[in-house]
Formats: structure tokens, C-alpha cells, sequence
DNA sequence: CAAACAAGTGAATATTGATTCACTTGTTGT
DNA sequence: ACAACAAGTGAATCAATATTCACTTGTTTG
């Protein structure tokens, strides 16, 4: 009389949490992190509201989840324009592209991983994804300065730079 | 034994009123909407809660016309810019740029003015400020076409993409 | 000063949304 | 089938806000 989780069992929470992620992914799309609110969620999902919270200690840790992997998928979109083009001018110019084109078809999910007021901790989540991109801008400046293709005093500060510019 | 109100009286009114504002406005640049609440404003305006409902018959009409004088004095920005340069594509990127520099330095502003959810009365004035700001480039840009700097087909979709740009 | 009216007050009420919890249902191993 | 445990439920509770309203204070005029 013993009882120990299945891996059919596993896979099967696992499934609802990322049902759970999916459908309040889509209603940060569509109206940023305020539009997301739990009953809604939890309607969208086909379960129960209180079953959220036995996926998610509490709203601003689903919210961080939510922002951590749109974020994630942003910048590796970014990252991968990056390696698109011939001169590192090119390059440069398809990751700004891209950054904007992207904010262009859902301005609200971009609004809402740049500028929405948000818990804390997700707060935090964005500061590191900020420097995240700046490293990904300050890598492609480096190699431009080392091919002679740009002339910088400070890439760093240029990166950072680029990453408010693309913030607006 | 009548009552008229008197003059000092009315600009003690619209003092009061003036105060409501500013302090609103004040909320929503550091927080956005959502940030200025009711009783928030009335705390730093130094009246009472209810003194609101004496100026505003709701939140949702005190956030339209912060909304309104926010969004004139950003149209009014960009539209000097448009003014400041001497070929049409100086003018058009002094644009572009009063409007990027100045979301960078107050993005939850931005946010709140392009992005934040908000009351279907709010999303009105929105609506027709887009045009605005559309009508102000569409504007230069035929400026541009006869002077033979551009060449478009289409002044006004041109123009809309730009605002669209922009909102991101 | 007293009547008439407007501005101002803030506690009470209403609404919305997050969170909890006692309970029910489903799954696993004997 | 039963014991043990986990997932799921949804109504109740808590918290934060907008809104109302009976009352108080201030201003103007006769």
C-alpha cells in the first residue's frame, strides 16, 4: 500500500502546466500581464481557478514564467538575426529589424515585457534580460571594431544604447 | 439672499482642479494608469477622496483628459520637430527621433499612452490621436513628394506604417 | 448675521481579482 | 477492493479600488 507518481501521471501535470503557460502566454499577447488574470486563465485552460495554484505558488510566479519565456524567445530571435548578413552592419541591421518587426505584431506583448508596472519579481527577470541583450548587441560591435568596420570608444555603452533606443 | 460664485471662488475651483491633474499626471508618467488611483491622487493633491467626484464624474473621465493633455503635448513636441531641419528627410528624422528620445526618457509613460489597457473612453481618444499624429507625417511626406525628395505611392499608408513604427 | 448654495469630507458600500481550503476525484501499489 | 497519496475543485475569504452619500465647512448676498 505504498503510492508513488507514475511517469503517465507526470507527464499528465506537466501537460496541464503547460496548458496553463500557453494559455496565459496568449492573454499577455493579447492585452499585457493585467489582462492575464487567474480565473481568466484558469477558464481558458478548462480547469478550476484553484488548480492554478497547485502549478504555481502564486500569480507573480506564473507571471514571471510567462515573461522569462516569451523573453527567452525574443531574444533568441534576435540572437539568431544576428548571424543573418554578410557585414556585421548587416547583421546589426536584421537584429534591429527583426527586434522591431516582432514589437510591430504584438506591440501589446512587447509593451508588457518592456514597460508594464509589474511585481517585483518579475522586475527582476527583465533587468536580466535587458543586460542580455546588450551583450548580444555588444558582441556583434566588438567583432564589427576588430573587422575595422565601425570605429567606437565604448561598445559597451553603445550596446546599452541600442537596447534603450529598441525599447521605444 | 442669493449666491453667485465669484470669481476668486471659481479659480479657487479650478486650482483644485488643476492640482487633481497635475498630481495625476505625475502618477501615470512614474506608473502608468493603473498607478493612479483614486485615493493616491487625492492623498498627494492634499484633498479627500470624494473632493475628486466633485471635479470628475469618474476615474475614467480624470484619466481621459490626463491621457488628452499628455498625449497634446507629445503630439505638439513632434510637430515642432517636424519644423527643424531643412530638407524634408532632416525633418522627418528630427521627428522620428523628438519621438523616440522622448519615450526613452519616460517609457511607463509611453506605455500608458500606446499600450496600457484601458477604458473603452480612453481607447477613443487614443484612436483619434493615431490619426493625428499619422495626418502630421502624411503631411511632411507630401510636403516631400512635391518637392521631388521622395517617391510613394501611397502618402497616407506610408504615413500610418510610421505610426505604427513608432508605437513600437 | 442668516439664508442659500457650492466645495470639501471620509466612512460605508460595491466591485473586482487574488488566494485559501475543506472536500472530491483520480491514480498507484498491495 | 482498499489504503495512501496527489491532482483537481469552486465557494468563501481577503485585499485593493472605485464610487456614493449624509454631513461639514466655506463663500456670497441681502
Amino acid at each position: 500500500m505504498a503510492y508513488r507518481p507514475t511517469e503517465q501521471t507526470q507527464s499528465k501535470k506537466a501537460g496541464t502546466r503547460e496548458r496553463i503557460l500557453k494559455e496565459a502566454r496568449l492573454l499577455v499577447t493579447q492585452g499585457g500581464f493585467a489582462a492575464a488574470a487567474v480565473a481568466q486563465v484558469a477558464r481558458q485552460s478548462d480547469i478550476a481557478t484553484g488548480t492554478i495554484y497547485r502549478h504555481f505558488p502564486s500569480k507573480a510566479e506564473l507571471v514571471a514564467e510567462v515573461f522569462r519565456h516569451a523573453t527567452e524567445f525574443e531574444l533568441a530571435a534576435v540572437t539568431h538575426a544576428t548571424q543573418q548578413g554578410e557585414s556585421c552592419r548587416a547583421r546589426l541591421l536584421s537584429a534591429v529589424e527583426t527586434f522591431a518587426d516582432r514589437a510591430l505584431r504584438a506591440p501589446r506583448l512587447a509593451y508588457a515585457l518592456i514597460a508594464e508596472p509589474v511585481d517585483p519579481l518579475v522586475e527582476k527577470e527583465r533587468l536580466s534580460y535587458r543586460f542580455a541583450y546588450a551583450e548580444a548587441f555588444e558582441d556583434l560591435i566588438n567583432e564589427a571594431m576588430a573587422a575595422g568596420e565601425f570605429v567606437t570608444q565604448n561598445p559597451s555603452i553603445s550596446a546599452a544604447a541600442l537596447v534603450g533606443m529598441l525599447s521605444e
